[in-house]
DNA sequence: GTCTATAAAGCGATAGAC
DNA sequence: GTCTATCGCTTTATAGAC
């Protein structure tokens, strides 16, 4: 044949899967751990075991492209795992099955409070600025989508805002919280608290 | 014995105030927007007005010493204006007003959302390791002082502990929220709400 | 006490060999 | 596609004039 390179044969999940979207969860910890100015081309290289011009051909917009890509990527695994999920969540219980869901994807996500969030990270310092869209966008389509669930969950408007930002500064808060002490138990039980309360509060 | 440890002179308050503590707000700023390794000596030049002679002069042990001073600086303030007065609240009724006490002073602090914890700015990434005792410190702390008031308001201990953690959570998270969307007002509401329903299931 | 000058290292980014 | 070498700039920190 005249070309055998894509010839994919028949495994369905068989995704060649460029070594740029391989690099990204690698970029993504050193981001979460150092911030994106603390993110310095020599620990990417270290931690990525690539070459600056290897670097640099994958992501030929530098340090800006990569914290891009990162952000990219976070979010498409929040719109498929949690934010998605809850937008179909049906009605009453259904809508908070959808719920139930998203804690149990944000704990398992965050590794029960070991790994932060990388969006909050950003959020907190002036290099927001750069990204702030991605970061906005972040927190208003979880709260969208959060916040519909609860209305089809049986609340009313008010108390569904409010459990909305409650709930998604009780986890960001965590977050903070546990790292700060040096506590990754602090998050799991914060969360679970949350999720007993409202369904305690439940329609 | 009467009081004459307060009783230094006659002036009460002409302190003369060193360069050193008059920069640590300055410092405290720029910390806060840029996080530490963001904040270059050429940001601190800038917004102090100084020279690198001078800040070195002022801070012979550089960015580090900076950082620290800044760190003491907050923790002793938030000893002052919330933690003793929280930990001095009476019993009963008297606890609850502390706690209403603090979450006046913690809006005030945090400029209604205006602006971040350099604590929580410092504990999400890496550089907490290098002040890791200061920044566990400032929320055991708080912790300790408000797990202690809410149990002199007459909450069993493990209602009193879960507080704890969701208000502190609670205001971090609400920090990290209302910068994240550019919107303070989230983080006034959260305290609002925080603090209602902890009076509503009060004892 | 504040400054400028400068050292020495690190930074992001680019060029070009292979 | 990955590398090394290097540019130009910025970084922290020091030295020394005033």
């Amino acid at each position: 044949m005249t070309d055998a390179t894509t010839a994919t044969t028949a495994a369905p999940a068989a995704k060649p899967l460029s070594q740029r979207e391989e690099l990204i969860p690698v970029l993504a910890e050193i981001f979460r751990a150092h911030g994106y100015e603390g993110a310095s081309l020599a620990r990417i290289t270290e931690g990525s075991g690539l070459g600056k011009g290897s670097l640099y051909y994958l992501f030929p917009g530098g340090k800006d492209e990569m914290a891009n890509a990162v952000l990219s990527h976070i979010d498409g695994w929040f719109q498929r795992e949690v934010f998605i999920p809850l937008r179909e969540s049906g009605e009453g219980e259904d809508a908070m099955a959808g719920i139930d869901h998203m804690f149990r994807e944000v704990k398992r996500y965050f590794l029960s409070g070991r790994k932060v969030c990388l969006i909050g990270v950003f959020a907190l310092v002036n290099v927001r600025d750069r990204f702030a869209d991605k970061v906005k966008d972040y927190f208003v389509d979880w709260a969208a989508a959060l916040n519909d669930a609860l209305l089809r969950s049986g609340r009313d408007v008010d108390d569904a805002a409010g459990w909305t930002e409650e709930i998604l500064a009780g986890i960001q808060g965590a977050l903070v919280l546990a790292r700060a002490i040096d506590d990754p138990a602090v998050f799991v039980r914060t969360l679970d608290r949350l999720q007993q309360r409202l369904q305690a509060t439940g329609a």
